[in-house]
DNA sequence: GTTAGCACTCGTCACATCAGAGTGCTAATC
DNA sequence: GATTAGCACTCTGATGTGACGAGTGCTAAC
């Protein structure tokens, strides 16, 4: 059932080819552009055998064959080979993800960006889901009479606020104990642990104002932890698509950008993905099954999980894309190795 | 050069159809439907008339008479009745943005999907632009040994903060000091204001180690306020249009997606415009100009004004749409009245 | 001023035709 | 037995043609 070698080598050939031109691929244009000592009218034999294994098909008699799903996938297994990136593209990489390594949501939008631009498909970048990380502190902040201000910081700086209007007065003596108290309650447990015990933990009512904000308070405490797991998704090059053969029809083109208008969807079913690069090709996605969609993953301080992805057709440059994707996570997760060391680099000494 | 009476019947008519059915509308379909008394002939003699005056305009010879831009423009201006929502529209709008009332942003992109569901148009709404909000104080807050948190918070209650990297230690005496400084100094000064003054005020240097801080604190100072400016932006219902025949080729529809891709220059042009309806219809529009947008404002506690708009093809339903939007961001205003004024209600008594 | 009548224009649709690309098979060749 | 040349066959896409219908614009009659 394996392939000879030269069915893997038309094979393969047929993919480049296809990839490079969106046209179904003929045994002559075979025999001509790639060199492999055989006549069309073997090409042709072997290509029926192949599209017997299933990895080609046939649009119809007189076309061209086209690879299909398995053969994107064989290929993406085992014949495909790493590329370097060109100096350009490095350079311009490493440009400008410098430019604002210091403001962490810019950076992770420049990344999508880049995505799309290099690879000319649909790209996306979202910042790292945070469920394992925990909390610093929770402080309470008066604004006016009736207004607070309720933060939660994590251990790596990220903060949520959500702005409250309370139906009763408050002191500063109350704000000040209460958060005092839900910060040494909740100091070091992770944001996925407190969302999911069920009883909200009770701070205490050291004094009697102290119990009335804490009704008040403790709902929207839920609340804003959710917030904080939100993830931000950038998208880029959604219009990128446009430009490909397979998408000149506007019901695919329509599909396709419906597919994005719903942010939340979209969102679950990235963070569901696995870690490093995944590619789901075509039939493999459980929606868009004519799309490839590829992911990759890269860690801020080793520990929180970002994710970045491109979003195309089946017929797309698998290996350059795997390579820009690789060198783009691990400058990322270089990126924010740094940001999170701060305090033991020798800027502090 | 006024239009007669029957002209301006005429026009009415044909935009009427032409709206409705996005074709071509001839005179014996005019004389068929609307009631006018008068025969093709004579709906074909004010046609011509009408059409040198630039009232309509001809695809070909033996089409029929599409309305220009022009003639939408009277009808906007004049001919154009107030229209009632229907009672399941406004339940629908008043459930809706009553569920998330006390969640501003959430508020924002539920008026948004509103505006879209309700017209099957493109939509948008933004959060107010704040260059009026006064800064209220200035919060540095510890989060450990290398990294604080900058807040600023508005009047309104409006919350912004940055994570700084600081590249010296820190003192909690500084930091508290640097603060206090910060807010006597800022406090009750527009963001506008503190933006456009060249200089950045020298909050003071009580002690040494609050001078070193603040070097490190001032930049992003000024970075954190220029992103308080920043309004959220909710786009909603872009793929409506693949719906329209307007927008049926792939190019047209491309052109449509593209405006939107470029969030940031989108939103500095529906900044500009005008407060209340703002109807500009294709060529008045500098870009886009087979469009017509139509934005509305609403108001924050009388003093911040957000806006929600409308993207579609010069061929809509100029009534049902600028009613839809008034009663919108009247009901709009009208919660955000209630929101700002808490401390003043009957809640706190 | 209004209208009936009619010639004329233009776009659309259905249909036929034709060239080109590519296959699949058979028989000849290595 | 594998490879190849040759050829009939298939299908698409481009091009052309003619009929049809919608609608105008003009003229002459009302």
């Amino acid at each position: 059932m394996d392939l000879s070698e030269r069915q893997l080598q038309i094979l393969q050939a047929i993919i480049t080819d296809y990839v490079e031109n969106a046209e179904p691929v003929g045994s002559r244009s075979i025999a001509k552009k790639y060199d492999l000592g055989v006549s069309p009218a073997t090409i042709r034999n072997e290509m029926s055998d192949l599209e017997e294994m299933g990895y080609l098909t046939h649009p119809h008699t007189s076309a061209g064959r086209v690879p299909s799903d398995k053969a994107y996938r064989l290929y993406v297994n085992t014949l495909m080979q790493k590329k370097n990136l060109s100096a350009k593209d490095k350079r311009m990489i490493n440009d400008r993800l410098a430019a604002s390594r210091d403001e962490f949501d810019r950076t992770i939008r420049h990344a999508a960006e880049l995505l799309s631009e290099i690879t000319n498909l649909a790209s996306f970048a979202m910042t790292p889901a945070t469920n394992e990380e925990q909390i610093s502190f929770i402080r309470l902040l008066p604004v006016d009479r009736g207004t607070i201000i309720l933060m939660i910081v994590g251990e790596s700086g990220n903060v949520t606020n959500t702005t409250l209007r309370l139906n009763v007065p408050y002191t500063q003596e109350a704000l000040d104990l209460l958060s005092k108290n839900m910060t040494v309650n909740y100091k070091g447990r992770t944001l996925d642990d407190v969302l999911k015990s069920e009883i909200i933990e009770d701070v205490g009512s050291d004094i009697e104002a102290m119990s009335q904000l804490k009704g008040n308070v403790m709902p929207s405490f839920i609340r804003t932890l959710e917030d904080m797991l939100n993830v931000n998704l950038y998208m880029e090059g959604m219009t990128n698509i446009f430009d490909l053969p397979e998408y000149s029809s506007i019901d695919r083109a329509r599909d396709f950008m419906e597919l994005f208008a719903q942010k939340d969807w979209f969102t679950q079913k990235m963070l569901a993905r696995g870690e490093g690069v995944v590619v789901t090709i075509g039939d493999e996605n459980d929606t868009m099954k004519d799309c490839t969609l590829i992911t990759a993953s890269y860690h801020v301080d080793g520990k929180l999980v970002g994710k970045i992805g491109v979003i195309g057709p089946t017929r797309m440059k698998y290996d350059e894309v795997t390579s820009i994707m690789e060198y783009l996570t691990n400058n990322l997760s270089e990126t924010f190795r740094l940001v999170d060391n701060t305090n033991n680099t020798e800027d502090e000494g």
